[in-house]
DNA sequence: CGAAAGAGCCC
DNA sequence: GTACGGGCTCTTTCGT
């Protein structure tokens, strides 16, 4: 009766009896046409580690598949998939799953974040942890094949169930201590999903007008640059090689890249250099990578559509397969809403007020809290190092708070506020730690404790990071930053979370990037109470506008 | 052909 | 003398 079954017992009987009698627990895997083509070719259905079904859906489903789908349409049974976000964005369109349900789903990949794995792919994770079934790497069966379509089908139907097994018995494994250590964040997570998927799905209006006049202009600009920097002798302007040979040759200095294999050519040595040619080169630089990148990709696309995924090695929440996060505010106006307006909401210095909650430093409170130098953290940082605010001043002040978050360096400093002189740097370093005694002597401490444990301190929701195995000076700057990065992830998932319960309408959130919401239409944020999700005040500033910003 | 390296965009 | 955290994606280069 059913394509395949992998088990012990008789097929006809063993499913007839799981649809009368739902399991708790199923694991399901999805297999596509190809990790672009995203046509169903069919899933498999694990009710246990050594007992799955596989359902082939191509061309077309099986009479039998509507009983099946019942179990997957059912909320009571848990639906437990590695990477659900793939595999749940594609069942629904199968026949008889559009119904699937999303309530109740359970995410080995991400599970295996949370626990500290470093690598998650299933494969990988299967040989980590399991002996009895071997998994492949969708990768590797695709090798020199154009789609699944070319393989054999009962390879694929076989390839499908073992994930779906594997992924099972990983769930049996990572089950207990997700229970135990992190049972709100992961069960946060799994409601987030289901908003992500739609998300990904809908996609954003793209202001093509405005896109192709971008694209017109800056290929005039590449163009332009481009025939500086070839009269420079350099045959491909795109080659840092030539680039770095040609800039010595001509008599610059410049340093190592970071394998010792060639000279940097990066902007923060650029930008230094006396030279017309390295201004040619950054203007060039400037403009190909744009249009490169956010420009011609989108050439004929009604809309921009992105993959939005939890990653969990620290918490936060990304897009890729056209990172929509990484747009440049120059660009983002080509975004359009479908519903007249975005309505943005932003937290406003998150990292900042996530800093001063944790190290409770007494004059970051007095600027958040009592409002001192109108709440502005950076024009205070300015007058307390250098006696007065300037535009420049508040400038510098500005890149060094954010840099601290991250565990920066003289160098960095130096590289970041243009100021060549790098004892210069350091000094403002020390500046800035006896300005801010409190958060100095957090610093300190999460470093000491990270190095002792090998894991970051608490996050605002109590998970603690593993810290990657790597030099002494790398786990210090990771132990400061990631109960950082980690909260704010934390917050924008209950964020976002909470909009979507209150139902402000059919679903309306368009973008998120770490800090941001965006919805599309006129929107009632509920403004008071997403500026105390961090269970301390961080302040959310409320904006629309008629394209993205 | 794919992986690594270099570069640059975002928060 | 001193590695800036988390991401993605583009092009070139190099090795198998």
């Amino acid at each position: 009766m059913f394509a395949r079954y992998y088990g012990n017992g008789d097929p006809t009987e063993r499913m007839q009896y799981f649809i009368a009698n739902p399991p708790p627990v199923i694991s399901v895997d999805v297999e596509t046409v190809s990790i672009a083509e995203r046509i169903p070719l069919g899933f498999a259905i694990a009710f246990s580690a050594d007992e799955a079904v596989y359902i082939s859906v191509y061309p077309t489903a099986p009479e039998e598949l509507a009983k099946l789908a019942t179990l997957l349409c059912n909320s009571q049974v848990r639906k437990v998939a590695h990477n659900a976000i793939f595999d749940l964005g594609i069942l629904p369109t199968i026949p008889h799953l559009a119904q699937l349900d999303r309530s109740n789903i359970w995410d080995t990949n991400v599970a295996a974040r949370y626990l500290g794995r470093e690598f998650t792919d299933l494969p990988y994770l299967a040989e980590l942890e399991l002996t009895d079934i071997k998994v492949t790497a969708a990768r590797d069966m695709l090798k020199g094949k154009k789609s699944m379509l070319e393989i054999d089908a009962e390879l694929l139907a076989d390839k499908c169930q073992r994930d779906a097994r594997a992924c099972l018995m990983l769930y049996q494994r990572y089950l207990p201590p997700i229970e135990a250590q992190h049972k709100d964040n992961f069960a946060v997570d799994m409601k987030v999903m289901p908003i992500l998927i739609d998300m990904s799905q809908r996609g954003l209006l793209i202001d093509q007008t405005a896109r192709a006049a971008l694209q017109q202009r800056y290929s005039r600009e590449v163009d332009f640059y481009k025939q500086q920097v070839l009269g420079f002798g350099v045959e491909n302007p795109a080659s840092s090689q030539q680039v770095g040979y040609m800039l010595a040759k001509r008599g610059n200095f410049l340093p190592l890249t970071k394998s010792k294999k060639q000279l940097s050519t990066r902007v923060g040595e650029l930008e230094f250099l006396d030279d017309p040619m390295a201004a040619a080169v950054l203007g060039y630089r400037h403009y190909s990578k744009f249009k490169n990148t956010y420009l011609d990709p989108l050439e004929g696309e009604d809309r921009f559509f992105t993959e939005y995924y939890l990653d969990t090695s620290v918490g936060r929440l990304n897009s890729r397969d056209r990172n929509i996060q990484n747009i440049p505010l120059d660009a983002r106006y080509m975004i359009l809403p479908d519903n007249g307006l975005f309505t943005s909401a932003d937290y406003s210095q998150e990292h900042l007020y996530i800093l001063m909650h944790f190290s409770q430093d007494r004059a970051m409170k007095q600027v958040y809290e009592e409002g001192l130098f109108s709440g502005d953290i950076h024009s205070y940082t300015a007058e307390q190092m250098f006696g007065s605010v300037t535009p420049d001043r508040r400038k510098l002040a500005k890149t060094i708070n954010y840099a601290i978050c991250y565990g920066a360096t003289p160098k960095t400093i130096s590289e970041q506020s243009k100021i060549r002189d790098r004892t210069v740097c350091s000094r403002l370093l020390d500046n800035w730690f006896r300005t801010f005694k409190g958060a100095a002597d957090w610093i300190q401490t999460v470093q000491r404790e990270g190095l002792r444990s090998g894991w970051a301190e608490p996050t605002l929701f109590g998970r603690r990071i593993k810290l990657p195995e790597e030099s002494e000076d790398g786990q210090r700057r990771k132990a400061v930053n990631f109960p950082i990065l980690g909260s704010d992830g934390e917050v924008i998932k209950r964020a976002i979370i909470r909009c979507s319960e209150l139902q402000l309408g059919p679903p309306v959130l368009a973008i998120t990037v770490h800090d941001s919401l965006h919805f599309d239409g006129d929107i009632e944020v509920p403004v008071e109470e997403l500026e105390m999700i961090p269970g301390f005040k961080i302040p959310v500033q409320v904006t629309k506008t008629l394209h993205w910003e």
